[in-house]
DNA sequence: TATGAATGAGGATTCATTCAT
DNA sequence: TATGAATGAATCCTCATTCAT
């Protein structure tokens, strides 16, 4: 690796413009997640995305615009991937719920992402405007996709007719549950379930709680 | 100023060694739930009790000592009131589970207490070992209890066969999600749900969820 | 710990919370004219006012508030003084001026108050606001003054009549010059003039200059 | 835009080793004019003469190095240019020093030199160096130059007897505050004097200030 | 006990300087 | 030559903790 007798030094750093941001991002959701905003010190951040304290500040002009980059690009992507995904879907309503439950698992339950709804929750009093954001164009969108899934099953006559802003937020806080789970309390866990199985008994009881009885 | 002749002066300022700690811990409960840890002054902890900083240190050794008194002794009394409540229990199972559902909400959901769940998911990676004791006191307890309720259900034949490790943690998470909730954005959403519908929606779509069908 | 003989350990820190505030500014003062604002170190003050960083914000906000705090603070006693010392002066005009040269002489150019001009003319660029400040309550009221006294020469016929608004500027300089120098380039001069015989050319100068030829 | 067939290829952007250490220059006097040295940056500096920071770095070796270069490349040449004016010059006393003062005032305060003056009364203490090149090459020779044109008015008999060091430093005052104000207070000045009259005023207070009685 | 002035370690931010391109 | 990304030392400011009163 070092060729240190081609004559060649090591390069002190290189000039990588257009990796940094992203690398940087990712660097701070999993600090954020772990530590806290608060708690959370730049130079970690900046050591463990491979650069310089002063070089993070080439591309974000504070530790709060970072912040609030981690929230925004970490869940814009996932959230259009995900109204993608129902608009496209042709199958039943209880297909469409167990697909809206497996995707959320597949996108973000089981990746990185799934330390953005722990940062919001623990900061979301701190910043007023991201959690506003967060709430408009991540929560909002996820519940709306999620009624109209419901709401096409109590017509179609697969589920029973019940309140549907509410059934929304029970039947979601499982998955986001979890999600959290993972980011704080998991550590101390003893005997861990197991995902899988914990998804499919979700998915029967949820089912089962909405539909008719034949 | 006052008559000093009545025998026993009157302080100005009354000693209160009994009274300081819970009142200290209770302002603290709230802004550590609102700022987080580490953003939470002791200035402003002292503060909000009514007392000067210096008073803080006398029945606390340090912050994180403070930190530690807000989860033990904030949430220590309502897992034994509720243990209580389960053991002397005496109907069906269903009756058992609206039973518990109910009384969490009464006891911890709607008061100053629903603030430790969302303080413990946030601080539970600074703080491991406060984090073990939530676990260990708190959590466990709460999901062998209600383990319990379920498993009598499916032993009596009311609700059907299932993985009663994890209904326990999908049952309990709207609960839980419904507390953190109100610490966090709840301040974002405009047309926020109505508690008790939410609860008789969760009632209803978790017992559907968990009953045979007949 | 150890009390060495006189039984009494010497404290570590005193209480004086009247007289903080002033000893910073006075060491504000020294600082700021010495090396100017930007240059001058927070700690530096501290220290010269022989207390901790954190000492100094208890008494002022930010850098900023201190540096206001000095020209306010320095300067207004100093101008209080001269308007008391201007409207009671009964003499003829040439004492008058006479008067008021040696008087600024005795009450800023001698002493530590001389380095306030040169901190203003350093940073009235970078302090607009107290920039509005020192020119409305100090320059004004002083250019004010003197053109009292010397329109007071020109009606009594003691003067030569000329342009009083620009008269005041020229015959001005040389003081305000000299204060300025003392705080900058003095280090430098090798063959240094004497103040007295300084004041006293400059007296024989502006008053010939001014005074009518009979 | 040229016809590139003209044989000698235009350049994108042309080299101009040359005239770029007096663009620069240039700028870093109005900068440090406007902000004093510690508070102007170099990528300000930079920006202002259109080049790149590390352009700047090609012409100078440090900030320091940029401030020096200020200095000495702006004010050296108006002290020679001020010094053969007053050595050709044949005709009185009196009509030198009006020569003189109305030179000075062309060649330095009505322009972007007279900047110089205040730059060196903010930074003198901490650049002792440059304090000291600015009193042997600028200072000394103007005073020495002034000097001798007094001495001639009162050998003469034109002008009064009188202490000629102190003399030149009480008639210098106004022209020098004059340039410095322009650089630092003269933004709150809501009634502006106009240079030409405080000209006047001046030569006529310093004229018969000098002049013998006839 | 109670207070709050004083401390100082710790972290965000800036910017002169370097150096890969 | 010229650029501007990268660096890291320097400095402001905060706040948990101590301690004189």
């Amino acid at each position: 690796m070092e060729p240190s007798k081609s004559g060649k030094a090591e390069p002190r750093w290189e000039r990588r413009k257009e990796a940094r941001p992203s690398e940087l991002v990712a660097a701070a959701v999993e600090l954020f997640a772990e530590k806290g905003y608060a708690a959370t010190r730049l130079d970690d951040v900046a050591q463990r995305a491979g650069v310089s304290k002063g070089t993070l500040y080439l591309y974000f002009d504070s530790k709060e615009e970072l912040f609030k980059a981690v929230v925004r690009t970490g869940i814009v992507p996932a959230i259009q991937e995900a109204e993608r995904l129902v608009d496209g879907f042709a199958g039943s309503a209880t297909e469409l719920v167990h697909e809206i439950f497996t995707g959320w698992w597949r996108l973000i339950g089981a990746n990185r992402l799934s330390a953005i709804p722990k940062i919001m929750i623990a900061e979301a009093r701190n910043f007023p405007e991201i959690a506003d954001f967060y709430h408009d164009e991540v929560m909002e969108p996820g519940k709306r996709m999620f009624a109209r899934a419901i709401q096409r099953g109590v017509d179609s006559g697969e589920f029973r007719p019940l309140d549907v802003q509410c059934a929304v937020r029970v039947l979601l806080a499982p998955l986001v549950m979890h999600a959290i789970w993972q980011h704080s309390l998991a550590g101390c866990e003893k005997n861990l379930v197991d995902p899988a199985r914990y998804l499919d008994t979700y998915l029967d009881l949820a089912l089962k709680g909405l539909q008719v009885r034949r």
